[in-house]
RNA sequence: CGGGGCGUAGCGCAGUUUGGUAGCGCACUUGGUUUGGGACCAAGGGGUCGGGGGUUCGAAUCCCUUCGCCCCGACCA
């Protein structure tokens, strides 16, 4: 397969031989981003910008089908805003840019770019907010944010990302806590189904968390060569910013009290899960339901048959192009070079149809995630694609899921960690007494981090790995992005 | 910020050791033949050799300087 995998697509770096420049050589070569004059940022291309609407629409729907409505807050803040919260200025400052002048005229105050909106957004909910009545206050937006990162790959760190941000305010600690898990839950759930990635949800322990936040929530993913990546994250902010901002309301029972917050995130970072999961040594391979290209029409054409062919495949884009995304490649290339070059996009299915099949009244469709060819009646197309999408979509999913679970191994010994993490990677369970001592030697030996404190499953018996003490959680450990 | 690598046509590279008219493959353009897994023939177009300075009769090549990018670390919700 590997051999015949090269034949086919010369373009990209085999995943085996450098994953790295795999990741890379299928990213710039599909047109999803190509590297900006700017260190660090990327210009995300038609292809993939299309890719992320796609995401967009089905995300911002969830978001707005629990209550939230989108705002849009200012790219720049005032240092001194950022400065209020203590530990948020602490994880931020390293990482801001920072504006200094504007046009010729040094600024009274700096400004910084937004690397998150807290604090600005936090500034105008102590003004909005005086009442009881006005709880809870549930907003999102969509916008771009800025963190000077020294490493940098596109979708997983740049300079500057796309994200969403959900900022929210409510009467009780309860209600905080719910909002914070209800978009964890939001997030695990568009991942997994419409993403067809897998994530495996938790809370992150003190030293990963939010710079700021009481608890950070998390879904964490695993790409193709092993490591993890965080893919999107919840926090309950508790009061620490509405103490500092000084967001108050006066309650039921006439007290002056703080409200409680919560944030939460998914950024262009998902995208480059999406191609670490699920690609291979052919390029990509995108999910369906967020497919720019859900079926690719390759129409083949010899000469005589040339208009007869096009006509009929214009035709069929007409009538599924009302259900499906659809596009048809009438370039003057030959029909191999084609399939190659939509195999390498991630395209789900190819549909072929030539002279051959207009004398059949049917086509051939073919799925980009097995491989697998079939002959279908113009009468069935509608079905069968919607069918072979619904498929794929499961496929990929289970797929991943597969890799997964073989990828995911429990271990008590820690000498058999260290071989793990520096052999095989992937997940690892193991149990952890929740010292950060323990929690930093183990990255010092090993660069492996606790990605997580599982949700909803058992603890494992036994001691912790590092310092054999009681533990006090199983947690997954794994080499992160 | 440390270590390494690389800047020559859109992309990938050779040429630099030993200074002497800037090349190859792919891509691109035009015409023709082709089209069910990266077609073929022919004719073309395209370069301040990352920037600046120096040495020299002469610099892609030697010297100094500077900028940028990539990889690996350190750092990083």
């Amino acid at each position: 397969m590997a051999k015949k995998d090269k034949d086919f697509v010369k373009e990209v770096t085999s995943r085996e031989e450098d994953y790295s420049q795999w990741y890379l050589d299928v990213i710039l070569k599909t047109e999803m981003v190509d590297y900006a004059p700017v260190k660090g940022c990327m210009v995300i291309r038609p292809y993939g910008f299309t890719l992320w609407e796609n995401m967009q629409a089905l995300l911002d729907k969830k978001i707005k089908d629990t209550g939230h409505k989108n705002a849009y807050f200012p790219l720049f803040i005032p240092e001194s805003l950022l400065q209020k919260e203590a530990d948020h200025v602490e994880g931020f400052a390293p990482e801001v840019a920072w504006v200094t002048h504007g046009g010729n005229e040094k600024l009274a105050e700096r400004l910084v770019v937004r690397p998150t909106s807290e604090t600005i957004i936090c500034s105008m909910y102590a003004k909005w907010i005086q009442s009881w009545r006005d709880l809870p206050v549930l907003i999102n937006q969509w916008c771009n944010v800025v963190r000077w990162e020294k490493t940098t790959r596109p979708f997983l760190r740049t300079s500057e990302f796309l994200w969403q941000e959900g900022h929210t305010a409510h009467r009780t600690e309860e209600e905080a806590q719910e909002e914070t898990l209800k978009m964890l839950e939001v997030y695990r759930e568009f991942v997994e189904e419409d993403l067809a990635i897998p994530v495996i949800t938790g809370l992150k322990t003190d030293k990963e968390k939010f710079a700021g936040a009481l608890r950070t929530y998390t879904i964490e993913a695993l790409m193709g060569d092993g490591r993890a990546l965080q893919s999107g994250t919840s926090h309950n902010l508790g009061q620490h910013f509405a103490k500092v901002f000084d967001i108050t309301f006066l309650d039921q029972d006439d007290q002056l009290k703080y409200v409680w917050q919560a944030s939460w995130g998914v950024s262009t970072r998902l995208i480059g899960a999406i191609i670490m999961v699920h690609g291979d040594n052919r390029g990509l391979k995108i999910p369906p339901k967020v497919a720019p290209v859900q079926v690719v029409v390759v129409p083949i054409m010899p000469k005589k048959t040339r208009e007869v062919v096009l006509e009929k495949a214009e035709a069929l884009l007409v009538t599924l192009g009302e259900k499906f995304r659809m596009d048809i490649d009438d370039r003057d290339y030959s029909p191999g070079w084609k399939f190659n070059e939509w195999e390498m996009k991630g395209v789900p299915l190819r549909l072929e149809i030539g002279p051959k099949d207009i004398e059949k009244g049917q086509v051939v469709l073919v799925r980009r995630d097995t491989g697998e060819k079939f002959f279908v009646k113009e009468e069935d197309l509608d079905s069968t694609i919607e069918k072979l999408l619904a498929e794929i979509q499961d496929n990929m999913f289970q797929m991943a899921l597969e890799f997964r679970t073989q990828n995911t191994t429990q271990c008590e010994d820690y000498e058999d960690f260290q071989k793990i993490i520096a052999d095989r990677r992937g997940f690892v369970r193991a149990n952890w007494c929740g010292h950060e001592q323990c929690e930093e030697k183990i990255k010092e030996d090993t660069k492996a981090t606790i990605r997580c404190i599982p949700l909803k499953e058992d603890k494992m018996q036994g001691s912790c790995l590092c310092c054999g003490g009681e533990a006090k959680e199983t947690v997954y450990f794994a080499r992160a992005y």
